[in-house]
DNA sequence: GTCGTTTTAGTTATCGCTAACTAATCATAA
DNA sequence: TTATGATTAGTTAGCGATAACTAAAACGAC
C-alpha cells in the first residue's frame, strides 16, 4: 500500500526517474526495461501518489463543490452534473455541505483552497456569502456560482430565470381565478428569493391586482420554516386561497402546517412552489410547480469552471440563465382536471 | 492567492520554520515577531498548503466516499451524516458517484487512493465490487461498508436489517389479506436483494404460503428496471393483489407502468417498498414503505472509520445492524384507513 | 563575572514525485 | 576512424511544508 516510487525503482533495479517515465508513458525507455517495471508494478500494487504529484505539477485535478444542503433533493441532480462533467474533464470533486451556514461555508472554501482544488463551484448560502468570495475574485481563483448570484460580485455564474418562473406560475394561479395569493418568501437576501418576489409582483401588477405587503412572508428556507410561515397565513382573515412558496423544502413544511389544521389542497387551500421532486412528481403528481434544469446547472457550471481552469475563459465574466418549466397539476386547484404535463 | 510560506517569511523578514511555527501556534516565538508574522500572513491572504503539509505530515484529512448514486433520495441524507461525522473529526469528504458501474467504482477507489485519503466509506455496486476492495483489505486500508456487504470480505461494515424489514412488511401485507405478491428483487448480486428477497420467503413461509418463483422479478434497481419488471407482473394471469419493490427508484418505474395500463393504486393494485422519501412522506402519505435511518448509516459509518484511521479498532471487523421501521400507508390496500405513521 | 539554562530563531533534510539536465551507449555517416 | 546524432538511463534540484537539530541571544544563580 505504502509503496513509492522508489521502491519500485528498487525492486525493478532502475533510478526512479524511469519508473516516472514509464507511469507517465514517456518515451525513452527500452521495451525490456518497461515491461520490468510494469511487472513490479503490478506485483507491489503500486499506485501513484497524486499529491506529490500536484505538489511539483501544480495541479491537483480536483474542484471544489459547495452546496447548502445535499439532502434537498434539487440538489443531488445539480452533484451529479457537476461530479460527471468533472469527470469527463479527468477532475475529482470534493464536496461540501454548508448547510446554509456563513461560517460553515467560509470554513468550506478556505479549507477547499487550503487543499489546493484548482476551482470552485458554490452555490451560495446567501448575499452575505460574497465577503467570503471577494479574496477569491480578487486573486483571480476560477470560481464559478451556482444556482444564485451575489451583489456586486462580478463573476462566472449558472442560474435559473426565477422571476420569468415565478411570474409564469403566478399568471396561471391568476389566470385559473385566484386573486389573494400568498407567498412564502426568503429573509430576502438570496437572489433567487428576490427574482421569485419579483415575478410575483410582476405578475400581479399585469393582472392589476394590487401587491399587498401583508400576503408575503419571510422565512428561512427550509421545512420549519415554511411550517411556521403557513401558521401565519392561516392566521389570516379572509386567508388567501392559494400559497406559493420559494421552494421545495418550504411546501413541505407548509403541507404539514395545512394537514395540522385540517385543511386539503387544493379543496380548502392551494399550494404551489419552484422546484419539482423526481418522485413525487411520479409516484403522486398533484403539486403545480416550477421546474428547474438542475443537472444541466451542475454540468454547465462544471463546464465553465473548466474553461477557467484552462485559462480559456477571458476576463468577462459569464453569466448563463435558464429557463424554468410550468407544470401544471391538481394542488392550484380550480382546473384540477389538467393532466400532469 | 499562490503566496507561501516562504513569501511570507521574506514579508516578515524571518525565516520559514519560524512562520510554520506561528500558524501551528507552537510556543518559541517573540510576541513581537509573532504579531508581525501575523501582520504578514492577514495581509497577503496566505493560506496554507494542506497538500504539501500532507506530504510531510502523511495525513491529508481527507477520506473518501463512493455511492451509487447521489440522485437516489436515500443517499442524500447519508452523505450528510458520513459529511457532517467527518467535519466534527477536522476531515473533508471527497464524494465519487460511482452510478452503479463497477468499473467506474474501481476507477473511483483508485482514484481516492491516489489521491492519499487516509480512508474510505463505500456503498457497493454489487457483490463483484469485492474484487476492487481486496487490494485494500490486504494492505490494511481503512475501509467501512455502507448500505451493502460483500460476501468473502471481512471488513467493517454498517447496514440496515434487510431481512428483518422486508419480513415485516410482507407480513403486514399477509395480514391485512394479501397473498398473491408479487416482488421485484434485484438481480441477486447484492446483499440487500438478496435479505429482502429472505425476509419476503420467510414471511410467506412462516404464513404457509407457498413460495412461487414466478412471483419474483429481477431488475436493475432503477426506474426503468422497476418499469419493466412491472409489464411483466401485469403480463400475469391471475395477476398478484400487491408489488414489493426492492428499492425507492423501483418503485417509481413500477408506479409509471401501473399508470399506463389505466391501474390505480391500491385499488387495482397494491405497491409497497424499500426506503422511504421526505417529500412524499409529508406532502402525499400514501406509500407503505420501510424506512431506513440513512443519515445514522451514513454518520456511524463515518465514526467506524475513523475509529480506525486512528487505529483504535482493532483487528476484528465490527458489524453493525441498524433496525427498520415498518410504515403503513395507504397504497397496500385493504387497511387504506390506517393513519400515516 | 562566569557558567548553565532557557528562549528564540535559523539550518538541513525529507515527504513522493517530476523537470531539466547530464552521462553513457550504440548506430550511422563522412 | 572520428564526428554526429539518437536512444536510454541516471542525477540534481525543487514543489511547500515540517521534524529534528543547531546556533545565538537573554537571563538568572552563585
Amino acid at each position: 500500500m505504502a509503496t513509492t516510487l522508489d521502491d519500485i525503482a528498487k525492486l525493478a533495479g532502475v533510478s526512479a526517474m524511469t519508473v516516472s517515465r514509464v507511469i507517465n508513458g514517456r518515451h525513452g525507455v527500452s521495451a525490456a526495461t518497461q515491461a520490468r517495471i510494469e511487472d513490479a508494478i503490478a506485483k507491489s500494487g503500486y499506485v501513484p501518489n497524486r499529491i506529490a504529484r500536484g505538489l511539483v505539477s501544480q495541479k491537483t485535478m480536483t474542484i471544489g463543490l459547495i452546496v447548502p444542503d445535499v439532502v434537498n433533493p434539487f440538489f443531488g441532480p445539480v452533484v451529479r452534473g457537476a461530479e460527471m462533467a468533472a469527470r469527463r474533464a479527468g477532475y475529482r470533486v470534493l464536496l461540501c455541505n454548508s448547510e446554509g451556514d456563513l461560517r460553515l461555508e467560509r470554513e468550506c472554501i478556505d479549507d477547499l483552497v487550503s487543499h489546493q482544488v484548482e476551482g470552485l463551484l458554490l452555490a451560495p448560502a446567501n448575499d452575505n456569502s460574497r465577503h467570503a468570495i471577494f479574496p477569491l475574485l480578487r486573486g483571480n481563483f476560477p470560481l464559478v456560482l451556482l444556482d444564485r448570484t451575489l451583489p456586486d460580485s462580478d463573476c462566472d455564474f449558472v442560474v435559473c430565470d426565477s422571476a420569468a418562473g415565478a411570474r409564469r406560475l403566478v399568471e396561471h394561479l391568476i389566470a385559473i381565478g385566484h386573486r389573494d395569493i400568498a407567498h412564502l418568501s426568503d429573509a430576502e437576501d438570496t437572489s433567487t428569493g428576490r427574482e421569485r418576489l419579483l415575478g410575483y409582483q410582476q405578475a400581479l401588477s399585469a393582472a392589476g391586482i394590487p401587491y399587498r405587503e401583508e400576503l408575503v412572508f419571510r422565512t428561512t428556507v427550509d421545512q420549519i420554516g415554511g411550517y411556521r410561515a403557513t401558521q401565519q397565513v392561516l392566521a389570516l382573515n379572509p386567508m388567501p386561497t392559494v400559497i406559493f412558496t420559494v421552494n421545495n423544502m418550504t411546501v413541505v413544511g407548509a403541507m404539514q402546517a395545512l394537514r395540522e389544521r385540517g385543511l386539503s389542497v387544493p379543496q380548502d387551500m392551494g399550494l404551489v412552489c419552484f422546484d419539482d421532486v423526481e418522485h413525487l412528481a411520479v409516484l403522486s403528481p398533484f403539486l403545480t410547480v416550477i421546474n428547474q434544469p438542475a443537472e444541466t446547472l451542475g454540468s454547465l457550471a462544471s463546464q465553465l469552471l473548466f474553461e477557467r481552469i484552462a485559462g480559456k475563459a477571458g476576463a468577462r465574466s459569464r453569466r448563463i440563465v435558464l429557463q424554468t418549466d410550468l407544470v401544471v397539476r391538481a394542488s392550484c386547484g380550480k382546473q384540477s382536471g389538467i393532466p400532469a404535463r
